[in-house]
RNA sequence: GCGGAAUUGGUGAAGUGGUUAACACGCCGGAUUGUGGCUCCGGUAUGCGUGAGUUCGAUCCUCACAUUUCGCCCCA
């Protein structure tokens, strides 16, 4: 048997119903919130993730699909969305008119890493990219989207932590004093860390090994080596997030794992204990340098991603997705009723009632059980008999009332219902 | 990439180095000559993740591989 490569799933029955719901949701929202909808490619020039997500990020150092096709262009499998949103955006010289541009985009991504609970090689991501608006409103309204999203799927206990990176300059003056401050303890730190302490001092502040030590605990406060500017535009997105309902909470030893982020980032994470150790549902930030990097205008931006298999992994906890109830089932047992069952479906579907009937050759009593599986309001019982008469025989399969009603008058009499 | 656990039908699962692999659900059929959902009866794995090895003989022992899962790492 071929079984599907490690790391990849198939999303059907529960899951299905559960991202068709999620889906609908995105859509729904998007428009609301005035976002369009972007599709980019799966696969990419190679370049662009480094350039982007950063040389020496995890993502791009061990983690990602890298392949040439036949013509030898280096291309990868994209590892998240952000990069090609922004491609797209200067590609398509997006920056000329109708700014801000606000996108969405909802596809797989790919990350070869090992998988498990909720972490997964071909994952969903659903997130938005706000171009050219450098507002702390646009900053609030990207972090209150997915948060009243997630209330509206009936996420209970969600957690929205956030910090200030600052500017670049404000980051330098910030890893200066942090690398001078973790000199004297290195020895103390985690291998990992003295390897970052060097490449990406700032990651060494979310460790997970060293987090509870008294030296991450004392480490100097990133948010007091801001600019005037950068301390006053944060306080205003803080403002604004209390205007919005967004029950937050300033964390500010939250760093993300792609270089590109500055100014705001955030994290929104539930406490669903399906969820495991992954319990990150979304993430996000601003990135106003990434544009000018990729060749474009100087543009800020701001955005965040979303993993949809996590949120479906926690939807189990507070939600019972059901499918939706078929409108009617046709019962028939020679090939005189079967025929007339197959126009009559049609006819109904033509006209927008949902129908379905037996196509394995079935007894009528599974036929019956067939209609319940299905939960079918409405049974049209074909009967040669009466079709010679140019009667068709409709029950209700709740109050089990049955009417004979005239062939020509069906479609009419079960739409009006 | 490192360490632990698991892998028996459509599903949940018992079980044993040796003829026909329990039980339950589901599904199909019948009792009910074309109106079911209850009940009763019957049917339903040529097979125990894949490949090799040990053995007279393996689903059960050994090894490798695959997949899943839990922690680490990382992230959505």
């Amino acid at each position: 048997m071929i079984t599907k490569p490690k790391g990849t799933y198939d999303v059907l029955d529960k899951e299905a119903l559960k991202l068709q719901k999620i889906n609908r949701l995105i859509e729904y929202t998007c428009e609301f919130y005035n976002y369009d909808y972007i599709r980019t490619p799966i696969f990419e020039a190679r370049e662009l993730f480094h350039r982007t997500v950063g040389e020496d990020t995890d993502i791009v150092t061990k983690e990602t699909y890298d392949f040439q096709d036949r013509s030898e262009r280096e291309l990868t499998l994209r590892p998240e969305g952000t990069a090609g949103v922004v491609r797209s955006f200067i590609e398509n010289k997006m920056y000329g008119s109708n700014m801000p541009r606000k996108l969405y985009y909802n596809g797989t991504m790919y990350r070869y890493e090992r998988p498990g609970n909720g972490r997964n090689r071909e994952f969903t991501q659903f997130g938005v990219e706000v171009l050219g608006s450098n507002d702390p409103a646009i900053d609030a309204e990207v972090i209150s989207m997915p948060y009243h999203m997630f209330l509206e799927l009936g996420f209970k206990d969600l957690n929205v932590r956030i910090n200030n990176l600052g500017a670049k300059e404000d980051r330098e003056k910030y890893k200066t004093a942090l690398k001078e401050y973790l000199k004297p303890h290195l020895n103390d730190l985690c291998d990992d860390c003295k390897k970052r302490f060097e490449t990406n001092p700032l990651r060494i502040l979310d460790c997970k090994v060293d987090c509870d030590s008294e030296i991450l605990k004392n480490v100097p406060n990133i948010l007091e080596y801001q600019s005037e500017e950068s301390k006053n535009r944060f306080q205003k997105v803080l403002e604004y997030l209390e205007f919005l309902d967004v029950d937050y909470e300033v964390d500010s030893h939250l760093v993300r794992g792609l270089d590109y982020y500055d100014y705001t980032v955030f994290e929104i994470e539930s406490d669903a204990e399906v969820l495991g150790g992954a319990s990150t549902i979304a993430a996000g930030g601003r990135y106003n340098n990434l544009v000018e990097t990729l060749g474009g205008p100087s543009t800020p931006c701001i955005g965040f991603a979303c993993g949809l298999e996590r949120v479906m992994l926690a939807m189990d906890a507070f939600e019972e997705t059901e499918k939706r109830p078929l409108d009617c089932y046709i019962l028939y047992v020679n090939e005189e009723e079967k025929i007339k069952a197959l126009m009559l479906a049609q006819d109904l579907r033509l006209s927008g009632v949902s129908v379905d009937y037996d196509t394995t050759g079935r007894s009528l009593k599974s036929q019956f059980k067939e209609a319940d599986r299905n939960n079918a309001q409405l049974l049209i019982l074909l009967n040669s008999e009466d079709l010679k008469k140019g009667l068709i025989t409709v029950k209700d399969n709740l109050t089990k009332e049955e009417e004979k009603v005239d062939e020509n008058e069906i479609i009419d009499y079960i739409v009006s219902r």
